[in-house]
DNA sequence: TAATTGGGTTACCCTGAGGTAAACTTCTTT
DNA sequence: AAAGAAGTTTACCTCAGGGTAACCCAATTA
């Protein structure tokens, strides 16, 4: 770790971008199967609106932390993925995820 | 922070309890210092005043983040440093920080 | 034709994390 | 006696992130 002044430490930079409400749990789901439809990830989180949900998505996209990939047909299908980098986050949140559990 | 069943993820809580607003800097910083006074901190971080840097640092010590060590004399010394459990992060936090910077 | 399904939007509201500014306390130095 | 230093507290305010509820659209099926 090399940073000294606030806008360039990238451990703040990396938690803002993981942090929001629903995203760690966005994040758990997607790690734990590559590709998700957005209707199944909304039924394993029952506690958030769609439009919130889809509010987290799309800031996530945004980062380029996760993708979104529309199959035509019908219904609608759209799938969320972990974007390429972001795998590399893996031993990382590992880390964290047993860290969390036991606090 | 209170867990709803729904809530329960490590990785969650973890982020939940490491990334307040000025939490990341202060960490970047303690993992540097292992030991640093409370104005030395606040020296290094001039653009939070100190009531919120305390109310930071205090959650910290109620997450057993980091601890406080209060050293007799004057002018008052206190010092912190981070909590043992804390340190076994180093190589997440590494991770984080990296990814973090080229985003 | 009416209901359903998946994905997304619109409009509005509310809470709490973080912000500012100042004062307090105890001891030291001038 | 006055000024400062370190750590902390008090009172008050601001705003954006998240919450609710309803609605939209296209295609399918009953």
């Amino acid at each position: 770790m090399k940073y000294t002044e606030f806008e360039q430490c990238g451990l703040k930079r990396s938690l803002d971008l993981l942090s929001g409400k629903w995203k760690p749990l966005i994040l758990h789901h997607l790690f734990h199967e590559k590709e998700i439809r957005f209707i199944e990830l909304w039924r394993k989180m029952p506690k958030v609106s769609k439009k919130v949900l889809l509010e987290q998505l799309h800031q996530m996209q945004e980062h380029h932390i996760i993708e979104r990939i529309e199959k035509n047909g019908f219904p609608p299908q759209v799938y969320y993925r972990l974007h390429r980098d972001t795998k590399e986050l893996g031993p990382a949140l590992q880390i964290l995820d047993r860290w969390g559990s036991s606090k």
